[in-house]
DNA sequence: CTATTTTTTGACCAACTGGTAAAATGAGGC
DNA sequence: GCCTCATTTTACCAGTTGGTCAAAAAATAG
C-alpha cells in the first residue's frame, strides 16, 4: 500500500486532471469522451483508465477539488471586520479566480445546469449550512447599520453572478466587447456596484 | 412547395422542438441523443428526422428562436424614456424570462460555455452592433446627468448574469435557500441593485 | 371507393462509446 | 547482468450513436 506516488504517477494524474477539466469544462460530463482526455493528457485511453477507474472518477476528482478552492474564500470572511470590505475582498477574489480558472468556472457551470447530480448533496449540506452562517452574520451587520439592508443570499448570488460570468460566457463578453480587456472594467463596475448597494449614506 | 404546414405538422415540430429544448438544455449538444428527444417527443426516431433533417438542425432551430425573443427586449428600450425606468424595466423582464423560460436559458449558457460555435457569428455581429449603440444611449444619459457614469457594458452584463443565474443556477439557488422561494426577493434585490447603481444622488 | 400523398415504422449500418485483458515494455534495486 | 514491479500498448468487446432506406400505414383528394 504505498502512500507515496511516484514522479511519474503525479505527473500523469496531474496531465489527466489538467485534461479533463479542459474537456469537460467545455462539453459537460456527458459530452465529453475518454478519446478526447486522452488525446489532451498525451496518454493512451487505457493508459488513463490505469491512473483513474474511470470517465466518473477523473470527473468527481476535478469538482471535489473545485468545492474545495471555491469555499477557501467564504470562510475566509471575517465577522470582526469591515462588513463592506470584507464583502468586496470576496467579490474580487471570486472575480480573479474567474480571470485565473475560467475552467474550473465552466466546469461549476456545466454540473449546476446539468442537474448537480453530482453534488446536490454538498449543496444541499456543507454550502447550504456555509450560505445560513453567513447570513447571520451579514444580518448582524445590517442590524448594527453598518451596511445596508439587503438579503443576504441574494447578494451573494450576485457576486456569484457577476464574477463567473467572465469566466462562463467569455465568448459572449469578447464578442460584445471586441478588443477591448473585460476584466479591466470589470473590476471597478463590480466595486462601484457593492460599494452602492451597501455602503449606508 | 407548400407553405402552409399541416395541423400535424405544426404539432410534430412543436412537440420536437420542446422536446429538444428539454434534452438540449439539461446536456448541452453533444451530451444529448436524438433517443432522448424522440422519447421526450413521444416519436420514433426516424420519425423526428422525417421532420428535422439532423439533430444540429433542432439545435439550429431552438438558438434561432431563442436569439429572436432574447433581442426583443432589448431593442425595446427606448432613449427617449426615463434612463432608470428604462434599465430596471428590461432587467424585470430579463427576470422574468429566467422564471418563465428557464430551459431556455440554460439552452443559451451551454452554447456559450462550449464556446458559441454555432451562433458565434451572431454574437460578434448583430448583438455586437446592438450594444455599440445600447452603450452610446447610456453614455448619453450619463453625460446629461441622468444616471450615475457606468461602463454601459458591465452595466448590461451584471443584468444579464443577475438574472440568468437563477435559472442556469437553479439547483444551487435552490439548494442555499432551502423553501424560501428565489424569485420572491430576487426581484426586490435587483431592483435594489439597479436603482442604487444608476440613481445620482 | 380509389388514387395519391403524407406520415410512421422496423430493420439496418458504420462510427464511436467506456471499459477490459493480456501481453509487451520500461525502470530501479540487487 | 537479472528480478520485480510499475507502466504502456495492442487488440478487443458489447452497447450506443446519428442517420438511412424501403416498406407499411394513415390521411387526404377526387
Amino acid at each position: 500500500m504505498p502512500k507515496t506516488k511516484s514522479r511519474i504517477q503525479k505527473k500523469n494524474q496531474a496531465a489527466i486532471m489538467a485534461a479533463g477539466l479542459e474537456v469537460f469544462s467545455q462539453y459537460g460530463f456527458r459530452g465529453s469522451t475518454l478519446d478526447q482526455i486522452a488525446l489532451a493528457a498525451g496518454l493512451s485511453k487505457p493508459n488513463i483508465l490505469y491512473y483513474f477507474s474511470s470517465k466518473d472518477a477523473i470527473y468527481v476528482a476535478l469538482l471535489s477539488r473545485l468545492l474545495d478552492d471555491w469555499m477557501k474564500p467564504v470562510y475566509a470572511i471575517n465577522p470582526a471586520g469591515e462588513p463592506v470590505e470584507e464583502i468586496l475582498r470576496y467579490a474580487k477574489i471570486k472575480l480573479e479566480m474567474s480571470k485565473q480558472y475560467p475552467a474550473e468556472s465552466r466546469l461549476f457551470a456545466n454540473e449546476i445546469i446539468q442537474g448537480a447530480p453530482r453534488i446536490l448533496d454538498v449543496l444541499s449540506g456543507e454550502l447550504h449550512n456555509t450560505m445560513q452562517s453567513l447570513a447571520k452574520v451579514v444580518d448582524g451587520w445590517v442590524k448594527q447599520g453598518r451596511i445596508r439592508p439587503v438579503h443576504p443570499h441574494h447578494l451573494f448570488f450576485s457576486i456569484w453572478s457577476m464574477t463567473q460570468h467572465y469566466a462562463d460566457f467569455d465568448k459572449q463578453v469578447r464578442a460584445v466587447m471586441g478588443d477591448e480587456d473585460p476584466f479591466t472594467g470589470a473590476e471597478a463596475h463590480l466595486e462601484d456596484m457593492i460599494r452602492r448597494l451597501l455602503t449606508p449614506e
